[in-house]
DNA sequence: CCTAGCTGTGTTAACGGTAACACCCTCAGA
DNA sequence: TCTGAGGGTGTTACCGTTAACACAGCTAGG
């Protein structure tokens, strides 16, 4: 049906079409389409029924180039596939409903020269404000933050450095915590499971963390079994433990570098009948929904991935008004809570 | 630090003062920055030299108003939080990656207001196509699909009477394919559980297909668990599976409405000590990675998220091309694959 | 030697909105 | 009655880029 026929131009009706038809200038109908425009309700109502009658959808992209407000914000995160990152999008997305700002999400797929890649293609877009996961960039990737004139915030990080804002906590100083929890259980002979590069810096300071904590304890020497190029799947998880087990069988607790593998760790020990805990506990990083609904549900740290986004999101929109209104606010560190949450995993 | 000192305008670099930087005109500079220009070899490096010193940019929304072609994809998923959907805007991202469009990503949350608000705000940034999931839409929105005059898919459904492009599967079919399956495996009492509303359509769908293949093959009534508002938890599956045998002591199998519930269902019957599957079978939908790593595994259908995202990012590539042609192809439906993965849940 | 056809570059005019300002009209208060 | 304030609307000039066309200079073929 479609395809054969000849191709009409389908002009898309403009601006002007619904101001002839109104019978009004462009300006009347720019500012019936906009929020504190003052028209005549008579007018008002005329205009929008033109605008019915000949289906007219304002043209944002026109709009911004004039106004200099594309109502965009570039959004860096590692990965949608984890639920951790999809919930700060979705507190992201939350903060933002309302404000009129339009999220433009990325993937860096956890690579720094994707960062880059991707935030040059989002900065021709001139959105009015950018929000990047974590402190670890490339150095044009950081200067292209400097120099990119609008707010910036870094988040579930606490970059020594920062470009600006940042909304985050200590990656290193949670999973410390939580060995020290574990440390308090009784166990003394903690592992930690993680992936092999450093491409997920978060994954990175987990593990610094853990050394350190486990060196202020005076416990035995930190074992770490690296597993695959982050995300560490759940299948990996599985993998790690049984290594875990083969290498250092006086093993009594495994911190995973996330839920998920720790997931993968525990199903792989109902396998192969090693109580958790008992035999080995387990803990994991993230408190997704899969920690509460696991047998037996898992020990974490609760890092409020939603509560990120959320805050995140409520900064940003300060600051892009702030910006808008030509009074840029001073650069803000929110350091967001973290808790471990005590399941029978661990 | 910052916020303090008087703000100058910081005015972005413009074309213009690369222009007048490297002794050429606007044109020569714009020709430079994009792919076929013919541009002398020595005024190209002139001229990059000068983008890279003055630090510029490429505005995409001055270019799009002038050129008509935004580089815009509008995309509508239900969820980011479900890997399902997750996974097809992976397969989306990857199918589009050097096409030069950019994602512009919605979720619609599940509901068709949404999905209608949201698909307006989209259309102001004029995408070149639009991506949408289900076949279910309000009349409104079908009429904004209709008349946008861009390339519109409609992904994870078969809808009866298509708007243009469709990249899906029967979601009723490959849920009576599981009842078979089951059925074949000898089971007689088999029930399914799923959400209460039918804001998620595919669960609809789904529940529709199992209760015609129940009827096929003479089984006994249909039973179904109706558990909260879509998207249903790991949670909502394990109460579901405690009520469905309360209810209905004879049961045998069930299947879920998706992977995270059969996996709640399964961890419920762990603690409960109800042996899977020999008390009860449970099967889910989707082949989510935690199907596969479940103890036991889970049995469910594969229906290539994945692949979903790449068919229909492919082509939409194509339609994309067709339409700044000047020669739109003609509408396609391309049904994908789906199938039953047996493992030991059932 | 002329010309057609290419390469490389510049000029002009949009693209579809909004900012800024001007203007008229009405109404309240002096 | 005059005046100022504010509501309601129109006019003009861009915003930063690209399409379309023009044109100069060079090369190859007749």
């Amino acid at each position: 049906m479609s395809g054969s026929k000849k191709i009409l131009p389908r002009q898309t009706p403009t601006m002007s079409d619904v101001a002839i038809r109104a019978g009004v200038s462009k300006m009347t109908v720019s500012r019936t389409l906009k929020e504190g425009g003052t028209v005549a309700p008579e007018t008002r109502r005329r205009i929008m029924s033109a605008v019915d009658e000949i289906g007219y959808v304002l043209d944002l992209s026109a709009g911004g180039l004039s106004s200099k407000r594309t109502g965009f914000v570039a959004v860096l995160i590692p990965s949608i596939n984890n639920s951790n990152f999809a919930d700060t999008a979705r507190g992201l997305t939350v903060a933002l409903a309302g404000s009129g700002l339009q999220l433009l999400l990325g993937y860096t797929d956890y690579a720094v020269e994707r960062e880059e890649v991707l935030l040059e293609s989002m900065l021709r877009r001139r959105p009015e404000g950018v929000i990047v996961t974590g402190g670890a960039h490339s150095e044009r990737c950081r200067r292209m933050l400097e120099n990119c004139g609008v707010p910036v915030i870094e988040t579930w990080d606490l970059p020594v450095k920062p470009v600006q804002h940042v909304v985050g906590f200590s990656n290193a100083d949670a999973a410390g915590t939580l060995v020290r929890y574990l440390h308090g259980k009784g166990y003394r002979n903690i592992a930690f499971i993680g992936g092999t590069s450093n491409r997920d810096t978060r994954g990175a300071d987990r593990r610094a963390g853990y050394e350190k904590a486990i060196a202020e304890l005076s416990l035995p020497a930190p074992r770490i079994i690296s597993f695959g190029t982050p995300p560490i799947s759940m299948r990996q998880g599985g993998e790690a433990i049984v290594r875990l087990i083969e290498q250092w069988p006086e093993a009594e607790a495994a911190i995973c570098v996330s839920d998920l593998s720790a997931f993968g760790a525990i199903m792989e020990c109902h396998r192969r009948k090693w109580a958790v805990p008992q035999r080995i506990a387990i803990a994991g990083f993230g408190n997704f929904e899969i920690a509460s609904c696991s047998h037996p549900p898992i020990t974490t740290v609760d890092v409020g991935c939603y509560e990120i986004g959320h805050q995140a999101g409520s900064l940003l929109v300060r600051a892009v008004e702030g910006q808008r209104a030509g009074k840029p606010i001073a650069a803000e560190t929110i350091i967001t809570d973290y808790a471990v949450i005590s399941r029978e995993s661990a």
